[in-house]
RNA sequence: GGCCCAGUGGCUCAGUUGGUUAGAGCGCCGCCCUGUCACGGCGGAGGUCGUGAGUUCGAGUCUCAUCUGGGUCGCCA
């Protein structure tokens, strides 16, 4: 029976105590967390969100009946007690920054009793995520959890801050827009008032920010709600937040500038962690030369060296043919110390990098005797092979790995392998923070899918100067005035100074294989707006819920966000999404596939 | 869409080469206990092994399919 909380007024929350004179009559409410029946004494641990305080619940303060009541108590019940604040008698808890005090209590009222919960409510959950997001309200309840979505709104907070100091402007854009079909998949949301048509959820707040630019808020941010229907992964949600910023008359050196301030504010004022500026820079080229990534994890070294010009015309055909073809190259990694590699473990490794389409992977280990173990080695001369260890600068006891393909696989199975390695190695320092910035990134890429070249940022990214002209003659050679902010090898964030010259955008849309009446048709909004004097303007957005993952350590996306979708992209709480209602789908006039039809009604 | 991993009392797990009544810790319920804090002691309930089919004298264990969750490749301008 739920008892009124009526008389009682909350004075602190449980660690709030701490702040409270001995003797001092105090009002708590909160969860029972944990109780200890000794038999005429019973302790119970209260808990809210500021953390636990012991209540001491004895018969000779509280009386028979109430100490019958607290002998009722159970985990999860929702309490209100009055007491007096004390000393412990017994011993100091040291784990608890309340642990040398409790509430002697002389008023109890039970507020909500609970059922048992279907897992334990701790820290370091073990529980299988399945039942933790069946339950996602008790799963809110953990210390962790509660640790992180509370760390998440004081960074929400400190950005604020930083931003309207910094003269930037807070404006919301619309969740309804129009769908574009470039990009991720839109999610859509039927007209009923225009049968047929269809409202996108954004996918982020790109053409409005540009907009207001054109509207003369000159220094515009948002922490915008964005939406992409493409699969989830561990870092990657359909729904999530970005911290979205645009600069008037600003280039990427005074975006880059701002937001290294804006980061080490942050960090400096949340984590008390300083930042060193300026953040480091690379070219696009530069980290898939080192890294093989265009995000690279700069905690360890174990780079990525050419050895194309070592192994040409070698009698193994594997890298000879590679090391022929244009476009093509023999790159490797040496993972120190690791000559020693069982058989089974590099067979793992070369799988591996199979999974990311490599057709194989060479290895070459140099044993403590200076003969080598190698999958390779009978087709090379002996000196070939001490050149080549000598161009990756591998020693007694190293093991060396190569790919060789086309540069893209040989970047991207080596860019994975280096990860794996350093992981497996233990060569990353998890405390560290290593922010940089990555810059001058290809302006198109091929996308096979299609069948021609598309925009790897977006349409609107301006090239550099210096690539202007290649627009016209060999696009795919240009490279943008863009960037990304990669922080421990994640990517977090982006952006780019956009093209404001109808000329220069024309020619863009062109490379891309748009018509003018496609262009038109899309994005007519905006170039019309950039007839009407628009600034030359830039921008920035970060992934809010990556920042969070990282800041907090957390191992996935889903432990900064309160309510997160699993793989396929439903609410294991709510179950949505959800067949609707007939009604609902005639009123918006649309037919669904999967929903049943009956016409007679 | 592909590949990989997991699914056994409420939770987390163990379960040997297929072999009697499927185990443990925690939790839960009951009794006892005045200084506990992962309280302690005694007793108890609770699972047919995600689902379906198959192989077999016999399946938690082997095979196939399927469902659920996780990771990853594709995808994510």
């Amino acid at each position: 029976m739920a008892e009124s909380m009526s008389g009682f007024t909350r004075s602190h929350r449980c660690t709030e105590v701490l702040n409270a004179q001995m003797g001092e009559s105090v009002v708590l409410m909160g969860w029972v967390n944990r109780r200890r029946n000794l038999g005429s004494l019973i302790f119970v641990d209260l808990r809210d969100r500021t953390g636990l305080i012991q209540l001491l619940f004895d018969e000779n303060n509280i009386g028979a009946e109430g100490f019958a009541k607290a002998e009722t108590l159970r985990n999860e019940f929702v309490i209100a007690v009055r007491g007096l604040v004390q000393k412990r008698e017994g011993a100091v808890n040291e784990s608890l920054p309340t642990g040398e005090i409790e509430i002697k209590v002389l008023e109890l009222r039970i507020l909500s009793e609970a059922l048992t919960p279907p897992f334990p409510i701790e820290e370091d959950s073990q529980t299988k995520d399945e039942l933790r997001l069946k339950y996602r309200y008790l799963d809110l309840r953990r210390p962790d959890l509660q640790k992180n979505i509370i760390l998440r709104s004081r960074v929400a907070q400190s950005i604020r801050n930083f931003m309207s100091s910094d003269g930037f402007i807070e404006i919301e854009t619309p969740m309804l827009c129009k769908s574009t079909p470039e990009g991720a998949r839109d999610y859509l949301v039927p007209s009923r008032v225009h049968p047929g048509s269809c409202y996108a959820l954004p996918q982020s707040p790109q053409l409005f920010k540009q907009l207001l630019m054109c509207a003369g808020y000159d220094r515009y941010y948002q922490l915008a709600k964005c939406f992409r229907d493409e699969d989830l992964r561990a870092d990657r949600q359909p729904e999530f937040t970005q911290i979205d910023m645009e600069f008037s008359f600003a280039n990427a050196e005074t975006v880059m500038e701002t937001n290294e301030r804006l980061i080490a504010h942050v960090f400096k004022e949340i984590l008390d962690v300083d930042v060193e500026l300026p953040i480091q820079r690379m070219t696009w080229q530069e980290a898939m030369e080192r890294f093989g990534s265009d995000k690279p994890d700069t905690r360890f070294g174990m780079e990525l060296v050419d050895v194309t010009d070592c192994v040409k015309g070698c009698e193994f055909s594997v890298f000879a043919n590679a090391a022929a073809q244009e476009g093509s190259s023999v790159r490797g990694i040496t993972a120190k110390g690791m000559a020693g590699m069982p058989r089974k473990k590099i067979d793992a490794l070369t799988d591996f990098v199979k999974g990311i389409g490599a057709k194989g992977l060479a290895y070459l280990g140099i044993n403590e005797d200076g003969t080598y173990k190698s999958s390779f080695a009978k087709f090379m001369k002996e000196e070939e092979l001490a050149a080549l260890a000598e161009e990756m600068k591998a020693e007694k006891g190293d093991m060396m790995f190569f790919a060789a393909d086309t540069d893209k696989i040989v970047f991207a199975s080596l860019g994975a392998l280096r990860l794996e390695l350093g992981a497996q190695m233990g060569l990353i320092d998890e405390s560290k923070f290593n922010f940089l910035w990555v810059t001058e990134f290809p302006l198109l890429e091929y996308s096979d899918e299609q069948q021609r070249w598309v925009a790897m940022h977006h349409p609107f990214t301006m090239p550099l100067e210096a690539d202007i002209s290649l627009l016209e003659t060999e696009p795919w050679k240009a490279k943008a005035a863009a960037y990304d902010i990669v922080l421990n090898g994640v990517e977090l964030g982006g952006g780019s100074e956009r093209i404001y010259n109808p000329e220069i955008q024309e020619k863009m849309f062109t490379a891309l294989g748009f018509t003018k009446e496609e262009a038109y048709d899309r994005f007519g909004f905006l170039l019309d707006a950039f007839k009407y004097g628009v600034p030359p303007h830039a921008g920035l957005a970060y992934g809010f819920d990556r920042l969070m993952m990282l800041m907090t350590h957390a191992e996935s996306i889903r432990d900064v966000i309160a309510f997160p979708k699993v793989k396929d992209a439903s609410c294991l709480m709510t179950g949505a999404p959800t067949p609707v209602d007939k009604k609902q789908l005639k009123e918006l006039d649309i037919l669904l596939a999967g929903a049943e039809i009956e016409e007679n009604e």
